[in-house]
DNA sequence: GTGGTCTAGACCACG
DNA sequence: GTGGTCTAGACCACC
């Protein structure tokens, strides 16, 4: 449970949550089968409301990254390695498809793009 | 003035506007010194409050993309081609930074996020 | 009739041509007796609505420094030097006093304006 | 929160909020971290619509002076004094050039506004 | 609870 | 005619 959270960003709290655990689980820093810390114990480490991590955990379960057993705890699901790579294209792909969109209104070519990346990268 | 409102997106309504205004300037698509319609017109034939018009327009202004004259109307800023590229690359670069931090934060190298860009493109 | 207007600058523009106008009179570039330009023609000259020129035009002689002829036209008021002396420091002091007291809310002593005004002009 | 508005002031009365506010950050009246009223209740202390403390708010947000947190309130910044400093010069240079280029026009020296500041002071 | 956005009116100064 | 300001409500997401 490594996570950074930025109270000024304009990304709700919850979804800062998601994308830092989601991004963990797929590049297989959290283990398969892991469990993640209770809601409240993980409430009180980042001082947020349980509110806050509630609506983190229902993300990553609606995106099958993790499961909940009632009174057990919130375990990592176990995928295989293909499995994760495409969940982790579906996740790029979703947002990725609107950042080009974005560029391509200000009528940039590709490459012009790569070239910015590349700058920022 | 052609601009297409989504009532379902994320995005606030003022924003879109702003953004679809700002890249029609950017790519030259509206000449300078046009006068912009009358905040009250766009405000009817876009079927929105005139508070919403005027925040996307107070948007533009801020960026310096249109001036307003009051009793008059606002007026496309007079920018040279340079001025105006600057501006384009500020703007998306703003944007680049937030989205490459989230590809980066699946592991993604630099060479992964063109090949999937140029998939998009 | 030498006036510089702004389109851009968030004075109204009757207030703009009053201004320049009552200064040129009290600093004696405009000679007592002299006759203002009809306002159709100033409104044309200047490339302005002839109500604006009207208004400024009515400032003015409010002010006491014109005085209007029905039929004949509009004339500089011959006043001593005292007395334009003293509308000049009337004129003066009452923007001074608005201005000194916004400055004084920020906590500023007089020598640390004194300092910021020099750094203008 | 000590706020004086007056209704026939020229100023709008967002711009007095801000200005007030802004002055009293500056001046350290406001301690650093600090929690602005919401701005339900600020409104409803002082009979004004949100929309007009909204206004005020968001431009003190521009200055850098205070940051929201959606859901949690509006803090006020925590600058070291040298960027309050900075902030304070910019804010009162802004005023300075116009109210200086006025005073220029009649004709005033340097000397003769340091004397007419002083009377007032 | 908080702020973020939006509506449908209104009055005013300016041109 | 224009934009500038303001009101008194409303619904939403977030915490």
């Amino acid at each position: 449970m490594n996570i950074a959270i930025s109270n000024t960003s304009e990304k709700p709290i919850y979804q800062q949550i998601f994308e830092q655990i989601s991004a963990q689980i797929i590049k297989g820093e959290i283990e398969k089968g892991y469990i993640l810390p209770p809601i409240r114990q993980a409430a009180k480490e980042l001082r947020l409301s349980i509110i806050t991590i509630k609506k983190a955990w229902e993300e990553l379960e609606r995106c099958g990254l993790i499961y909940t057993v009632t009174g057990k705890g919130c375990f990592v699901a176990e995928l295989s390695s293909d499995e994760i790579r495409q969940k982790r294209d579906e996740m790029i792909m979703k947002q990725l498809v609107e950042d080009t969109s974005y560029y391509k209104s200000f009528g940039l070519t590709i490459d012009e793009i790569f070239e910015l990346i590349k700058k920022v990268y």
